[in-house]
DNA sequence: TATTGTTATACTCTATAACTATA
DNA sequence: TATAGTTATAGAGTATAACAATA
């Protein structure tokens, strides 16, 4: 149910949080006192705040996803990496674009298989990895601030056995 | 980020959850015991049974929620309601469109301002909202299934504080 | 035949800009 | 001038279908 990150410089939403007219969800009032309504809350300001993270970085959520995997997976190829992400070939095939454009991966030939190209992150792919740890570790830190260790702890419990 | 719900019948994923790359967020690995990442699983869940509960009613949570807001506030006007929504007035119009077309709502014409219409709700959109706050009721019982009343107050409780 | 990467195309949702008719 | 509704257009994201090169 996500929406997406504008990186173009020409879109005067890229600043911004993406909206859609499903995050006025808020108005179903018959979703009060409901936990599907107190989940999507919760969770829109945690995207708000994901989102404010990556701030200015030349990132989408789909793109970052795309780039920890490869991380996760080096020299994995386009097709392996559209089965992980679950998503259609052409699609994967514009955020490896995207990423190679944006200098943070690189496609490198295939010794045994001259149709494929292994994908492996550019030393600057691996610098904005850990730029988003760091950044990661201070939005956890913010989503949680008004929890206690313990009710964080009790929280996830919770929320794993809603998560089934 | 939030996906879509198509439906027209022409597109062959009118019956499935919308997806997108974003979902697979899972993937994110050093969101592992975060927050954020307990989070968004939770919704992605309840997101899930959401949209099943939706089913083949001829909406999708946006125009379900621009017709729960019309409901809550009768005889409000387009601009009005694209305010309430947050969106754009052109978003507004095609939301107003299609619930018109699937016969939920109505434009009247207002008294003193020709410029402006009126909408409200029609017999089915009425009967619509009664199916949908009985389908409700069965979504969050599945979506609470495996905590205790106890436990379902407490997550409510703190996830509350998350949204802040 | 099957698979990898790719191009072409289409569809949904959203937004901005500009128009019209009223106020 | 300002507002309500509308139309036209564009952009991001997704998908399917079809293709060439290779296995």
């Amino acid at each position: 149910m996500h929406a997406t990150m504008p990186t173009t410089k020409k879109t005067s939403a890229a600043a911004g949080k993406p909206r859609t007219a499903a995050d006025a969800l808020d108005r179903f009032d018959f979703q009060s006192d409901s936990l599907g309504y107190a989940l999507r809350r919760a969770q829109v300001r945690a995207y708000g705040l994901f989102f404010e993270m990556l701030g200015a970085l030349e990132l989408s959520p789909a793109r970052l996803t795309a780039l920890s995997t490869i991380a996760m997976e080096t020299d994995i190829n386009q097709a392996t990496l559209a089965r992980r992400l679950n998503i259609a070939g052409p699609s994967a095939l514009k955020l490896i674009d995207a990423l190679e454009d944006a200098g943070f991966i690189r496609r490198k030939d295939v010794a045994n298989d001259r149709r494929s190209y292994s994908l492996a992150l550019t030393a600057p792919g691996k610098a904005m990895l850990d730029t988003l740890r760091a950044n990661l570790a201070a939005y956890e830190a913010r989503l949680a601030s008004r929890l206690t260790a313990a009710e964080r702890e009790q929280l996830l419990a919770l929320l794993s056995r809603v998560a089934s």
